[in-house]
DNA sequence: GATGAATGAGGATTCATTCAT
DNA sequence: AATGAATGAATCCTCATTCAT
């Protein structure tokens, strides 16, 4: 794995209460009405705070995507390099990805939500995502485990079959089951034959640590 | 092909030069700047027709977004249906509709923006384009040619898989090569073995219809 | 009485069907919503005609406010100079002229509302009433039927109650009996001692006439 | 007495200078143009502030028309209870009453058009009025200073005549004298007998209090 | 740092009016 | 006479941004 421990931001210390409170405030609200239609004096009354603060601490409404795009992926992050920490094979550590992401959507479809509005305006989101991704792609396949002709099609497999599943289950037009049927094809398109894809994608995900 | 625009069939009538007009303002509009930054006072500029006559075709940006997508979902149909014709095989089915989804994007970056753009304001296209891969999917899972356990999960592969790859072309990170390369890999992932895959997706494609 | 025959207008006759019809739609609509929150393309509608077939017979909204309130007036001329044919006592001829106002109101409140918005906006209107009514109380003084100081403050006195009693009954705060006790108390004002006030306003009015 | 506003009570508050500001700006246009004939611009150019300032205090053009009518209100009943202190007699009490609304009109014709003006728009304006004169009128009957057989339409004659009375010295109609004389017809009207009608009208006004 | 009133540019929307058919 | 699409001025309203407290 890539990028081990990204340990969840310092955000907590000394970095202002308010700050965070911003950025939270930001992350529903982006959730629920998407970047361009939320107003800025609305997350600072989501936020608690007067209309001006939001200035001390960002200056654009793209600003502020930026950092929840941030801020969503350190979260994803987290939990997925925690399920990864043991895991030395490539096509398990990407089931564990896919599964991840969906399974998240699932239990907390505001955070979901908040990725899929924020993916197409926040650049910062899709490159930091596909940093740890491109790694396992590589190292499936000089390992002799994935087989794939366009790096760049590869990608477009993994993050585009998850992002749809992410989408099919916020619009709960699938349970949890879906995780593993998306992995599932996945592994299988990166030439995974199928019965081993079908047993990777049982295997029980590793627990999550305990922050959650 | 650089006029995108085959002009779908019901469009003939006297008064609907201007909602033509409008419709094909927004859709550059739309792709260039996306639905929410575009101003109704651009379309209607864009057009070349007054401020206020907007107002006598559509009454919100959502609602002009949504006409778009259904005119997009047109122009796409047409444009596979026509290749379909003779084609009776699943996985070729499949594979000529991803490729000729990327492959016009990268023709008309213009018409691949404003669908990504549309994509997730307008249901109408989503759904209008997933009926015919739906066929698809269940032909080919009845003929024996794909294996998959959810239909929601292949469903997601697909327009997952294609909705990406448009992307990469659109941002010039892939070229004519990838439309083939994406194809190949969702082939994989419905089962199809990859040499095959590989075989079908290298195919020409059917000649456009006459109107292309 | 001072204007024996008004006979209602000519309109009937050769004058355009549409004209009567623009003029009854405004009416309606004045009623409803006032004349400023009236738009002439909603005239048109309620009308059944097109936008610019408005200004084939008006220039204004003003305009047609205009004529919507002389036709009001003359509806009501042609009401009260019916009831006085056979009547020649001043103070029953007021008495006759303020129970036909409020019952009218009560009968047909989109009339009474239609006077209540168009008053103050039609000059036309609110002088015409006042012609007869003027013309009833110098025959009531010069008969010593009335006493009154200021012939402006009596006409106060007669049209100032009888509006405020149409919008009585239009709110629904009073019902038929309310023509009379309104009617009493105008007759006390002008000096006609109670018993016999109380008694002319119980005389049954005259039949209207057929056309009503 | 030429400035209006008697500078009731309540508004002492720092914060609420602006929203003072705005309040007599839209008397003065109220007065002026009536009340569906102000924009709200206007509104605030004349308060000698930016447009959007509205918005911090008002929501409507019919929200500020109404808190015109409740602060006309007030310096109305301001003037009158300050009239009334030591007046017992309810017929003297309601002379009162009418002839101050008079006089006023003639003093301060912008506060009597917007009276006006506002009075049907404003339902808190009426009831407001309304509300002192009833207890009069009660207590009138109770004393055997009135006869009337209807409230409702004893309050359509006090409040429709001294309304009809105000529009007539408003527009330059009638002067001065024009007070006495529709109180005394209101008195007649409730009753009260010609020759003590006419005394009591000519009794001199009680003194104002310092603000007038 | 926090506040929140004030600002005014900008976009949405309506509607009176014209005019070619 | 009737039509109704087109027009664009005028108004409404929002909201990012500033700044004095």
């Amino acid at each position: 794995m890539s990028r081990p421990l990204a340990r969840v931001p310092a955000e907590g210390g000394i970095r202002s209460r308010t700050r965070v409170a911003l950025l939270e405030a930001a992350t529903r609200l982006f959730a629920r009405k998407g970047v361009g239609d939320t107003a800025i004096h609305e997350i600072a009354a989501e936020a608690g705070v007067a209309n001006g603060t939001f200035y001390n601490y960002f200056r654009t409404r793209e600003d502020i995507a930026d950092a929840v795009g941030v801020r969503l992926a350190e979260v994803l992050e987290s939990r997925i390099s925690a399920s990864y920490r043991e895991v030395a094979d490539a096509a398990e550590r990407v089931a564990i990805g896919c599964r991840v992401f969906i399974l998240q959507a699932l239990e907390d479809p505001d955070w979901a939500a908040a990725i899929l509005r924020v993916w197409s305006r926040s650049s910062a989101l899709a490159e930091r995502v596909a940093e740890p991704v491109l790694a396992d792609l590589r190292a499936g396949r000089l390992g002799g485990r994935f087989r794939y002709g366009s790096e760049a099609a590869a990608l477009d497999l993994v993050q585009g079959t998850v992002l749809a599943g992410m989408r099919t289950v916020v619009e709960a037009r699938g349970g949890a089951e879906h995780a593993a049927a998306a992995a599932c094809l996945v592994l299988r398109g990166l030439s995974v034959p199928v019965a081993e894809a079908e047993e990777i994608v049982r295997r029980p995900l590793p627990p999550r640590p305990r922050g959650g």
